[in-house]
DNA sequence: CGATAATTGTTATAGAGTATATCAAATAGC
DNA sequence: GCTATTTGATATACTCTATAACAATTATCG
């Protein structure tokens, strides 16, 4: 492997020493340099995304909802009267995928699928009357941890700032 | 199942007509509203990482490069000497994750593995030549293409600010 | 009106990414 | 020297996303 001549030359100058070090030298060399990653728009959007749906599952935990589901649920509130396709489509989620998605939401009696009277190939998918009160209660969870906690690390303005621009990229992109 | 009577109530009424409205009619009929929903930061967060995704693997195509992959050179190149699990604990990839990912990169023989000379349970990962130009190239289209992209929807002074936010939810959520 | 194209929900399947458990070899700590 | 921990790897399972295909239904067009 003719390639790892020159690989072979800078790892042995420059591998990092064995952890033989005092603590303090040793704290300096354990983060490694993100350099040009961190101005990776990218990146930066993926890390955050994670662990905004890390907090969303932890505050949402009592009532076992994802984020996907909770944007179902939030969707038929909104706008009923629709079919599968048309809450999947607006949510960028596949027709064959959401049929499980609607399954587990079916099944837990949030939602229902009503066959449609104006087209007998379609459901209606109308919220349950449990279905309304879950959303209500997780609403509140939201409001009062999720979304608090972005807004007390963030303040109210930037929050908006932020809301705006991820919108402009997911419309103009 | 007692709770889709007012359900069904709700839905026959709603029902969204069939599609023989005309078409300025229909126009409007079509379009969900997205209420609460758009004022969810993880919501907008995740539409925005996958348009972001989508197109930096457009930009990059012909490189046949992945976000995470050019993390992965991108690090390999800030941090000549370091370990597997010190990249893949950088970039949030667990350490089994990151064995098929290297398999990828050295298959490709854009980096590859050395034995560490301090530690012989560990391998020293290093950027090859190829993958050193590979990454050169990526660095351009990244810039030229992608980040350029965002910078025009954006601004510079709104792109620095986003990434200012992303970071600071990522570090203090 | 009949034939054809398109749509809706579903099933099956595959791929990509993420997470957990386990193991052998090596190292660290006492 | 013994035990605990670490490193990379393997195996496996789960979640999410994507594609193909199908039956039933509806839309379109001549």
């Amino acid at each position: 492997m003719t390639v790892l001549k020159s690989a072979v030359a800078n790892a042995v100058k420059t591998a990092r020493p064995a952890r033989k070090e005092p603590l303090e030298s040793a704290v300096e060399n354990t983060e490694l340099q993100l350099g040009e990653l961190s101005e990776q728009l990218g990146y930066s959007l993926k890390r955050a995304q994670l662990k905004i749906f890390e907090n969303f599952l932890r505050c949402v935990a009592p009532l076992q909802l994802t984020p996907a589901q909770f944007s179902v649920l939030l969707l038929l509130d909104k706008n009923p009267g629709r079919n599968q396709t048309e809450i999947a489509n607006t949510l960028g989620i596949l027709r064959p995928n959401f049929v499980a998605m609607l399954d587990g939401l079916e099944s837990r009696e949030l939602c229902a699928r009503l066959r449609s009277t104006n087209d007998r190939r379609s459901h209606i998918v109308v919220l349950t009357d449990k279905g309304r009160a879950v959303l209500a209660r997780a609403k509140k969870l939201v409001a009062a941890k999720h979304e608090a906690r972005l807004n007390e690390i963030l303040g109210p303005a930037k929050r908006a700032a932020l809301l705006d621009m991820l919108a402009t990229i997911a419309r103009e992109l």
